[in-house]
DNA sequence: GTATTGACTTGGACTATGTCCATCGTAGGA
DNA sequence: TCCTACGATGGACATAGTCCAAGTCAATAC
């Protein structure tokens, strides 16, 4: 979690008490966060922090690949702190819930050239859905 | 495409102006349209229908499993007419075209039991990410 | 063909999510 | 300690989608 504050330092990043509080909310927690959320959160320890520093915190964030954006539905973005590690996501079609998974495979090479259209295809993401145990299968 | 006209009747649609040029703008094409650009083609062909008739009916075409729903980035859903053909998505990072493709293997098989915790998982759906022909790598 | 009725449509207000911008504040180097 | 460019602020704006009360009309019954 300091890791993450050293790397960023280390990019060059102007080290502000709003940028920790948002980096500190994401490495703190292992589940995946709207901005609203982590507005929220943020607020509770910087009352003062506004939205706008937020989203502009999360997009820089975003772009360092620090942190993943998920947009599983068509909803506010999920923000995924698990950046170094790579992996899919399992979302309960009940709830919203999600958990981070490591399916077998290389999705990349199920793609047949004769489906690439012309395409440089350079990444593949999965996201299986189902209900979780709480929301039960009936 | 009648086909569709002829299912959703046999299913207890009532057939209004509307509710068929909703579905003929989806069915006459092979595109993926946003809500807006159905709005915007439906329009054209019966211009008093609103806003509200537009989301009702993709609603509920994508209820009946005849639509499917993609959310690919944080932006506006979009809509597939080709539901009654298993695929998967090609989204170009650039201009955020889509294309239809179809990997090979078992993406559903690919997710280990030990991957699962509880879930009932029904469905799995792929998204590769790349720049098409005209955006180009280079 | 007409009457009936409840499902469907309408448009506008409302909510949610996200972006932009002019101004102010401050981290970090000199 | 001072400077200054980078970052924060908050409020207006933009986009996507939802809700609702009132009006309209497709399908059925006669």
């Amino acid at each position: 979690m300091s890791d993450l504050l050293q790397r960023l330092r280390a990019r060059g990043w102007r080290m502000t008490a709003q940028r920790r509080v948002v980096a500190e909310v994401l490495a703190g927690e292992h589940v995946h966060f709207t901005a609203d959320e982590v507005l929220a959160r943020a607020t509770s320890r910087l009352p003062e922090i506004s939205r706008a520093t937020v989203y502009n915190t999360l997009g820089e964030l975003v772009s360092l690949g620090e942190v993943i954006e998920v947009a599983t539905d068509g909803r506010a973005k999920r923000y995924d702190p698990n950046a170094h590690h790579p992996h899919q996501h399992l979302v309960c079609s009940g709830c919203g819930a999600i958990r981070d998974v490591h399916p077998s495979g290389d999705l990349l090479a199920e793609l047949p050239e004769s489906e690439r259209f012309g395409f440089t295809v350079s990444e593949a993401e999965v996201t299986y859905r189902g209900l979780c145990p709480d929301c039960g299968p009936g």
